[in-house]
DNA sequence: CAGGTCATGTAATAAGTTACATGATTAA
DNA sequence: TTAATCATGTAACTTATTACATGACCTG
């Protein structure tokens, strides 16, 4: 039950259905993603539920959008998500299960296999290296003095540095043990 | 599209629905688990289509046993699964969406989000510690000598151990910089 | 005989993906 | 005029969770 509040949270700043999933293509896309047929349908949700509102607006290019606004109803559904605690569902890691399962096929392809793997995350580790520079280039304030709504969003985004580093590396280990 | 290959590989050995959930409990869950009114319509499925079959068995404590087996279908399935090579999906990682938006609650809940998340990955990792000294206690081959099969789960192993510990320190950083 | 584990399932609901439908505006 | 981007949505399907239903066998 997590998409609402994720969208919540992304209406700090009001935007529309269109606007919410551009910025899952951005840092976001790296922890939580989602199509527009379910994004539209949450927001008519949270707006029937008076956590967010919502009014046309024309577009420059394109048809009219429908921008939506958090409520104050909506802060507090926001605020009381993170209270009740970090949420830790168990993580459906496909290409683990298939790791678990590597001696099925022959050893040739179980090194490709891992090799795929290794770029795979080398590529994300990367994009997320580029983030970072950007980052700290552009703002003086990186890291340390960051406002607060953007030190949680870096602290993110170094999460996710080191997990993509250490996954790299174990995939080097792995070949080197083979 | 997973969970029927992870039975599949699992079935290397015949089992019944209820053994498979047991093995979900074990190293398992740390990247895959479902439940049994999920697991039990997979298995028909997969009965159906040819990829298993299946017996029933007296239980030696309660009911009788509908044990299945791979047929040569299904470990071709398997197979398959695996030479199309890693399936790297998005992840949905709630505490991280959480953690994006932490500016929401006051400085001293932050704080406490941030113990939690550490406690519960802490927790993770010494299961995962124990999984590791109790199998190279028991097992002489443990790590380089062990037969392909448990090999390639020894390294899932590893990469969760690397992980969990990744995401402890990242919390203990975290932590510090507040 | 009560409560736990063994054992198999169905039903209802929620969450997520893929495909489809529609139409405006802009740039090549 | 044709393709790309902007913009909103519905429908069908798949996947996963929660709740319910049933009953055997074993232990205290």
């Amino acid at each position: 039950m997590s998409l609402p509040h994720v969208l919540l949270g992304l209406l700090a700043e009001p935007a529309s259905g269109y606007d919410l999933k551009q910025e899952f293509g951005q840092s976001i896309r790296y922890f939580w993603s989602a199509e527009l047929s379910q994004i539209y349908p949450a927001l008519a949700k949270l707006e029937r539920d008076g956590l967010l509102e919502s009014s046309r607006e024309p577009s420059p290019k394109g048809p009219s959008r429908k921008v939506y606004r958090r409520t104050a109803e909506g802060q507090k559904a926001l605020k009381e998500w993170l209270l009740r605690g970090p949420v830790c569902r168990t993580e459906r890691l496909d290409y683990l299960a298939q790791m678990f399962f590597l001696e099925t096929i022959p050893p040739a392809r179980r090194r490709k296999f891992i090799e795929d793997l290794r770029d795979d995350f080398q590529e994300r580790l990367h994009a997320l290296e580029a983030v970072e520079q950007y980052w700290s280039e552009s703002d003086p304030r990186y890291p340390d003095r960051l406002p607060d709504h953007e030190k949680y969003r870096q602290m993110t985004l170094k999460l996710g540095l080191k997990r993509y580093a250490a996954t790299v590396e174990w995939c080097e280990e792995c070949l080197e043990r083979m």
